[in-house]
DNA sequence: CTGAATCCTTGTCGATACTG
DNA sequence: CAGTATCGACAAGGATTCAG
């Protein structure tokens, strides 16, 4: 665990977003919380084939590193809600953009 | 291999973009070549830490999802040059979405 | 429902040696 | 110089089980 904790952080700025979000679960993930806030059990449902081991990892993961807020109801059966937090939201810029370039690529595939 | 052929391709654009570059060492590959052509030896150098092995894989891999070219030089001892294809060069978008993100995260550090 | 803990499969990567 | 081939180490991820 730990990869994203803030110890030496790479010279690169590249490297750093790589670093919180060059993953494929986990940039699924914003995605995902870009749209709405979310429970636990619905993002398992939206990120199909992923297991809740690795989703517990990576949200754990993204808390740390500040891009996730997880919120904890106290009741019974437990209620999680995980949603973006300021710097999670301002993620959407790269996440714009990498969904721009693939609709793109997309159109120019030999269907 | 063939992470890349296009047969079924995903239903989100994001997952498209991911599936190209959606990788530590083609995000940093592509971070070079936006630079410059370079030849296999330099990309190796550049790239602290990558193996030749995988290095020739992820060019292999980026070559046939078309974002690559391959220059092969006939001559004692081989030279062989990269660069960017026009859809290549067009992940500058990201790869700029990326950088400035980056580079926001880390202002944001407590030193 | 959320999630911790185990086990175990898989594939990715690094190191090394060898070739045109 | 720019690869290919092989091997082994390691970590990520899936499946399953158990708990609050």
């Amino acid at each position: 665990m730990n990869e994203n904790v803030i110890k030496t952080l790479p010279k690169c700025p590249v490297e750093i977003t790589l670093m919180l979000m060059g993953d494929k679960w986990k940039t699924l993930i914003i995605r995902d919380l870009l749209k709405e806030t979310k429970r636990f059990g619905e993002l398992k449902k939206s990120l199909t084939g992923i297991s809740q081991k690795v989703l517990t990892q990576h949200l754990r993961s993204m808390e740390e590193s500040g891009l996730v807020n997880r919120k904890v109801y106290a009741q019974i059966p437990p209620k999680v809600e995980y949603s973006l937090t300021e710097i999670g939201k301002s993620l959407s810029v790269v996440h714009d953009a990498m969904y721009k370039w693939g609709d793109e690529y997309k159109k120019m595939q030999p269907s």
